[in-house]
DNA sequence: TATGTTAGAACAATCGTTTGCGCAATTTAC
DNA sequence: GTAAATTGCGCAAACGATTGTTCTAACATA
């Protein structure tokens, strides 16, 4: 289909009168090896370059058992976030010889698992995997069969699946710590979706840096359950008009801080003299908004690629890699949305 | 390796007593044709569900010559424009059975030529390339090979390629007369990379408009050579530095409008009321920055779904686009970088 | 009884590569 | 001058699935 009649290595062994045996073992470097002659070798190689061989990649899979083939499964590969990683991905499985077959997800949690199957199908050699989050039994059953598996962003603390994701915990502790170094101590949260690993742990995070300053948590300053920007927007709302006022947010992804400041602007307060942002994960874009924006950013490349190496690794080595996670530590970016505070705030009474 | 023992026809046979024909044309649902009884037939598919049968796609694949598999070739997946477009060719080919393997070329000629090449080794029945667009060649060759091909956002005016692109030449022209509708006359344009298809179309449009509306063109305005940031950073600066000063600009992508406005800032100056500006290409974040910009959009998900489908029905057909190209309209989106100038600019004797 | 029909399933080739083993022909050793 | 070693290469099976053809009973027909 993809040509009229490609050259095979049968094809070769008619025009040069060699079998398909010794063409074959000279066009893999073995010529030394069974001793054929370099003239031979020689006539092969520049037939083969001039009819522009390449070898059948099915069926050499299909001999081999392999297929030099990855599978990266993506809850939405049009979020930077993930474009990101997937592009290390790309790159790092490249220079092992190896192509990525990708799968978006759309946020979805049946599309996820029939990804999955379909990868396993197509004889991918590794997963990688950005799970949508709230099951795991398709990826634990990927695991035990002896497919290498990765999961990124988001793992299953109680599971034994390997990992790579930022430090989300300690990300999030430096990041409200940096709030209240300025500062603030009514800090509210917007977190992201419920039940998965990023969320629980920014908001771990945020909790103990307020318990380590001895800041009184105060529940109604916790709100939100999606990562999305709606979420963030509604939430802000809300937040402006509660009862308790924050000083600060601490944003659990960047289309919330995204929501949160449209809210801001439509009640016509501004970033940060009436309120100061943090967010986590940085944006190309975040330089540029009305507030160029503080965020704890993660390192893209650094998750895709060290992902990418552990999978090839266990391709290589042909074990499973233990059910180690890693953890890629986070960079505060301090820009203009956070404001010092120097007036301690005196409400108390609030806080009860 | 991806399992200690796959079920194949093979075991399912020996565990049933069945031929492996019998298996395989059950499982193909030709029972009825081959005269297969129904109670055998039964019993095969149960065993095939108990076992979890998934027929070995590389076998499958080297016998029917399919691989049901397409090449999407992408210059850089971190790019929003990009992720959008892959994310809807991934999904327009999944309804239709197809995977997809990402190549990202780093915006490099010589990984693009690798890519393609990589492609048609692993068999894909169809090639969809965002070129870095200086050269041809290795498109045109895969196009007469008879492997499907077509070209999105740049393509090759005088060369056979089909592509799907926006109306890029429409598009620039609309955002001029914006400005010009506006009362702008003295328009700066910042443009793209040399010799690619976007920018020509958008550089003719910018320069159609001006002439229909009977505004000189001024060389001095028309700047740049990259769709990056940077180049829009310095050129920006050389347009508010230069003799000739543009009351707007129109840049030729998000880059360079992000690149003109970090010079604009460090200026001192602000959007629009110094200046006003209309870029190609929208982004979620648009809304959001310090003068929400005003833009002509692409329409990424048109471009992804119908280049798609494009590559779908040539495989289908078994048969060749011919040569067609296809444009898609863009949508101007009006937001605040745009100021109305009331006062005809009258410094007349600048225009020799 | 001889012949034809049909249902039910298997044989064997094929796709393009890889690889253990084998087999001439030539050279070397003694 | 004959046995042994070496050189140079091909045979054939295997990977797993598909498919045109063939085979074998059983049954019906004449």
């Amino acid at each position: 289909m993809s040509n009229s009649s490609r050259t095979t290595l049968k094809s070769l062994s008619q025009k040069l009168g060699f079998s398909v045996t010794t063409i074959s073992r000279v066009l893999n470097g073995k010529a030394e090896k069974y001793r054929i002659s370099k003239k031979t070798a020689d006539k092969i190689k520049q037939a083969a370059e001039d009819l522009n061989f390449t070898p059948n990649s099915l069926a050499r899979g299909l001999r081999l058992k392999n297929t030099h083939t990855l599978g990266l499964v993506i809850p939405d590969i049009s979020n930077p976030f993930f474009a990101s990683i997937a592009r290390s991905v790309e790159r790092e499985a490249r220079k092992c010889g190896y192509s990525v077959i990708l799968c978006d997800t759309e946020e979805n949690t049946n599309l996820e698992v029939d990804s999955v199957q379909l990868l396993r199908g197509r004889n991918v050699e590794g997963l990688i995997v950005a799970p949508v989050g709230q099951i795991s039994e398709h990826l634990e059953s990927v695991y035990k069969s002896g497919l290498p598996i990765v999961t990124i962003d988001r793992y299953f603390p109680e599971k034994d699946l390997p990992f790579v994701t930022s430090d989300n915990y300690k990300g999030a502790y430096e990041a409200v710590l940096y709030l209240i170094e300025n500062g603030h101590r009514k800090i509210a949260c917007i977190r992201g979706l419920e039940k998965t690993s990023p969320n629980n742990d920014r908001l771990r995070g945020y909790k103990k840096a307020l318990s380590d300053n001895d800041i009184p948590m105060i529940e109604s300053l916790i709100v939100g359950n999606s990562f999305g920007e709606q979420n963030g927007y509604t939430e802000a709302k809300l937040l402006l008009k509660g009862l308790v006022k924050p000083t600060a947010i601490f944003a659990f992804s960047n289309l919330i801080s995204l929501g949160t400041l449209r809210a801001i602007e439509e009640e016509n307060l501004s970033v940060p003299e009436n309120i100061s942002i943090v967010t986590f994960d940085d944006h190309p874009y975040f330089d540029y908004l009305s507030t160029p924006m503080s965020t704890m950013a993660q390192q893209h490349n650094e998750i895709g690629q060290i992902a990418t190496k552990i999978i090839l690794n266990q391709i290589k080595s042909k074990s499973t890699y233990g059910t180690d996670g890693v953890l890629i530590p986070t960079k505060l970016i301090r820009r203009a949305s956070v404001r010092r505070i120097n007036q301690p705030n005196l409400q108390r009474e609030e806080f009860v």
